[in-house]
DNA sequence: ATCTATTCCTGGCTGC
DNA sequence: TGCAGCCAGGAATAGA
């Protein structure tokens, strides 16, 4: 599933390709994939790929085309159309798949990129993460999960974050420059390791993440804590599976 | 403001 | 081998 790291690792695989190529069409393969109008789109040039959160924004002179992975939507740079493709930009220098198992994931339109996404993490200071949290009410994992709060952070990165800082998912926000440090440096790390390919995420390119390899709490429920030694509990919090250790993370 | 439950969706897994 | 049933979860939404 695409968090932060695997959403920055698709703009900068596929930057290089789309960054001063012109739309020539975009055919919307399936109703709920996208209500934007393809007329709208034809002979745009892109000025600008970015992230926001987890949004991949395609940045033209008339607005941004804003692509949301959810659970298992891919960009393909150079694909042809399988069975699982829901839509399809082709540019004067190549065609881009947008495949998407499971349908949940979406490409919108609109004049200024997608609203409601909250401070990128590794944008902030310390002393503004640290702000941002102090005096909210409710659990650590809920509120960094809320996109508004902070944006693209997921269920993985969260519970890695959480671990490395010591602090258990439900408690309330305490040690947050720890936890700002924790945050940053999963991410860093994971976005120097491409990404984490958990179920089939893959790059622009098609090529697999290697982070996973380095997770030390999501999907080892039940194994030894690599600081402790103690079994990694899961527990389910806001309605996701949350791996911690019961010793280090109080 | 904060919480929970529900919905969307389907490949892959479990258990019989 | 076959098949029913369940699981994974990001975000919108509704209701408490």
């Amino acid at each position: 599933m695409p968090e932060l790291p695997e959403v920055e690792t698709v703009v900068r695989t596929l930057a290089p390709h789309v960054v001063g190529a012109t739309l020539l069409e975009a055919r919307f393969l399936t109703a709920r994939v996208s209500s934007a109008d393809p007329r709208a789109l034809a002979g745009l040039t892109v000025r600008a790929l970015r992230r926001a959160g987890k949004f991949i924004c395609f940045h033209f002179d008339t607005g941004v085309l804003s692509v949301h992975l959810r659970m298992t939507g891919k960009l393909l740079w150079g694909a042809v159309r399988g069975p699982y493709t829901r839509a399809l930009l082709e540019f004067d220098r190549g065609t881009l798949a947008f495949d998407d198992v499971r349908q949940f994931g979406r490409i919108d339109w609109s004049d200024a990129g997608p609203r409601g996404v909250g401070p990128d993490p590794l944008e902030l200071t310390p002393a503004q993460f640290t702000a941002l949290l102090k005096g909210r009410r409710g659990a650590l994992k809920p509120l960094l999960l809320n996109q508004r709060v902070v944006s693209g952070l997921g269920n993985i990165y969260v519970d890695e974050a959480l671990y490395r800082a010591r602090l258990h998912p439900l408690s309330p926000p305490s040690n947050l420059a720890r936890l700002h440090r924790a945050i940053v440096d999963v991410l860093t790390e994971a976005i120097d390791a491409g990404g984490s390919s958990i179920s089939d995420y893959v790059d622009a390119e098609g090529r697999s993440g290697g982070f996973q390899q380095r997770h030390q709490v999501y999907g080892r429920a039940g194994e030894a804590c690599l600081r402790c030694g103690r079994a990694i509990e899961r527990i389910v919090v806001a309605q996701r599976g949350t791996h911690f250790c019961p010793r280090c993370q109080r």
